[in-house]
DNA sequence: CTGCATATTGACTGAACGGTCAAAAACAAG
DNA sequence: CTTGTTTTTGACCGTTCAGTCAATATGCAG
């Protein structure tokens, strides 16, 4: 019936994901989504929407791929404590793929167009809440089998939801350390801090 | 001799820090340079070179003024604990004078110009260095005064320089958070669970 | 008052930007 | 082959941007 599309749009918005992580909303053009989709102008404006639109979508591809697997990850830890070791050594090895400057795209979002843009900053809170609840979840499960073995210190129990909090903050704060380009001695020893705050 | 300047030069970094801070430094453009600062094209870039320069100068002049101020109240505060309900109570009074989702300039910087400009990011660096070496001093300090007073449990001597690294990173995530727009809630469960980190 | 050094002024430039559009192309259905 | 629908193509548009520059103004020294 109509032309089809010579284009895989999970192919872009994945091309999409890895420019405007690594580079931001603002120091890509047209011109260069052009360029690394392999489309042209009048093709990305009918397939997406605006630039606005595209980065939206392609922010929301990151969410679910990345904040997805961080929570299935934390989720299959047999405690809190394995599970934040387990999330940073996924960063860290993200870094030695190639990405070690490129932080979390979830947070560069947030300083760069969060506030500016309501739906960005929604889309942002969304998936810290879910990495939050991640950690709740964990640290409730773990207390829950210290009570069982007996154990009269239930390190957790007191507030946990301050700490879950606590530990999206600290990674929130790694990964912008890790983008501006502070030495790996010092992410290294904030993963290991993070993950002493959680063993007992 | 010459014609005298028209401007305060420290007014006008001062009018800019605010600008850069609130704004980053890809919205504010030239013009909107010359509308709050009351000075022409030309007289600004006769005095403070191009555009980059001038925001390496504030970003610097807010480094002085803001972890200047940062170190000297940790260095105040009794204990590490007092030190980091402290700088958080300084946080959130800056956002309750109308500074609600600016977050902190150095964080700001270190997204969106640090991965572009290594300029910026050696000054993001050193500031968030001096930044944890004030908490490890006062982490030492507060273990030494433990170990006076024949407390066994020297909670911090283990690792000083792992928390102390964390607690900067809790304070970045937690500037970033607050620049997205998190709920204040969150913001002060992230603040709490900082100083409880740090009390024995 | 004269000359000199510097600051101010604001119009100007070329480049880069996001976004538009009409024409051409590529399929499938009849 | 014809028709209808959607995609592709790339030239084009108006705007905004950082940065330049020659003319003018303002002080001080002599």
């Amino acid at each position: 019936m109509a032309r089809p599309r010579k284009f895989d749009r999970e192919d872009v918005l994945n091309r999409m994901k890895l420019a405007f992580w690594e580079n931001g909303f603002n120091d890509i053009s047209m011109d260069d989504v052009g360029r690394i989709t392999n489309m042209n102008r009048g093709s990305i404006y009918n397939a997406f929407g605006d630039k606005r639109a595209l980065y939206l979508e392609v922010l929301e591809v990151y969410g679910d791929q990345h904040y997805g697997a961080a929570v299935k990850l934390i989720q299959h830890s047999q405690n809190t404590s394995s599970a934040v070791r387990d999330l940073y050594d996924a960063a860290f090895k993200s870094m030695e793929e190639g990405r070690t400057h490129w932080g979390c795209f979830m947070c560069n979002a947030a300083v760069e167009v969060a506030p500016v843009d309501t739906e960005v900053a929604n889309l942002v809170t969304k998936y810290l809440t879910t990495l939050s609840t991640a950690f709740l979840n964990s640290l409730e499960e773990s207390d829950q089998l210290t009570s069982q073995n007996d154990s009269p210190a239930m390190k957790y129990s007191k507030n946990p939801q301050n700490l879950a909090e606590q530990l999206t903050a600290s990674y929130v704060g790694f990964n912008i350390m890790a983008r501006t380009g502070v030495a790996t001695a010092s992410l290294q020893r904030i993963s290991d801090s993070a993950v002493e705050s959680v063993t007992s």
